[in-house]
DNA sequence: TAGATTGTTAATCGATTAACAATC
DNA sequence: TAGATTGTTAATCGATTAACAATC
């Protein structure tokens, strides 16, 4: 159901911002394109937000469903890898998100080490672990290639980092103290190329 | 379903080169961390690819899943936008995935147009729709903001294309023929930050 | 008060797991 | 033939949808 609450909270960021003030779990749904029965289910799984005869708030439940996910508060990241992929995250990142914020990258690259990307300093790998425990990062973004993703989250697992978002094309083995979540480019490329197929097909 | 297909399908392709010849549900699903009855009715779904007393041969599954997610087909694609997210994209794709190959990219900044990202040369935006006709590209991949991602989502539903893989914070509305996959970071990112502020309250 | 719409329970549906007969 | 393991059916579980009483 979690999978759901970001998408939620897109949908009541825009309303919002195009001044809706309330919406009905009925013209939602509409929007959505999910059943009404399903938003209300959903939501009344983390509190009572809306109101009989009225519907929801937009900005409040936004408000809610933001702290729901964790958005209210800072979050400190590093970048492990600063190659192509890493660097385009940063710049995304620090253009849009303003809870989270990327404190060092680090890389083995010594052309890299010493440089800024986006502002932020990319340092040796060696230091890795020593920035985290100092400057209390909560969140590591790891888009080095696949060996290196599993030799590095051994190093990971013995800070105190919070969650992994891995972008390696690999699951990794952590303690369960840190979160994982993975973004698998190749898998979700996969799964485009076998709807062309389905579709070619009939 | 199908969105377990790419993990088997990796996970099969690490046994291949390791050498292992053959796999039983059994052991496959120690190393997956799944139940070896949902790997049976997976595979089952698809065809009997096993064989009762002996297991799966692991080439001969990998080809075959393989063929299902349409990867013995050759896709060309295109990038649209070629900002930092998208030239990340081209790179990381151009080397490592033969059936998928970028014929070009589109950018509406003039200063990338006439350039190359990894040999794949970046033409005027204007020049997209006749170039996807032309050069009979399958896939449309779009790294542009989200108000683009709608305009050209819009221009795209005319050409021939035949799907759109989706990095724009958007839910694309196309005709039925045209496939889209969303890669949405920032949910991505979300579904992190929920995990850990639940982590750190118990 | 009447109308609207949530919160919530019950019914349905689909997906996962368990079990075992078929068969290599 | 005996052992192993799939393919497949049946049982269980969870998630979605429908229905409606509560209430604003």
């Amino acid at each position: 159901m979690i999978g759901r609450l970001p998408r939620y909270y897109r949908y009541l960021g825009d309303l919002k911002s195009e001044g809706v003030e309330r919406i009905s779990s009925q013209e939602l749904s509409r929007i959505m394109n999910v059943t009404a029965s399903q938003i209300r289910q959903d939501l009344n799984n983390f509190g009572g937000f809306g109101q009989q005869g009225y519907g929801y708030n937009t900005s409040y439940l936004y408000d809610e469903i933001g702290k729901i996910l964790g958005l209210n508060k800072q979050h400190d990241m590093i970048l492990i890898g600063a190659g192509k992929l890493g660097q385009a995250i940063v710049n995304y990142m620090n253009l849009k998100n303003r809870g989270f914020s990327f404190k060092g990258a680090f890389d083995i690259d010594p052309a890299l080490v010493g440089k800024s990307i986006a502002n932020v300093p990319v340092f040796k790998m060696e230091q890795m672990s020593d920035f985290i425990t100092k400057n209390n990062i909560d969140i590591a973004v790891l888009t080095v290639p696949k060996a290196a993703a599993i030799e590095i989250t051994q190093v990971l697992s013995e800070t105190p980092i919070k969650a992994i978002w891995n972008f390696a094309h690999v699951d990794l083995k952590v303690p369960e103290r840190i979160q994982v979540e993975s973004v698998h480019l190749q898998d979700s490329l996969m799964k485009l190329s076998y709807n062309i197929r389905r579709n070619d097909e009939n």
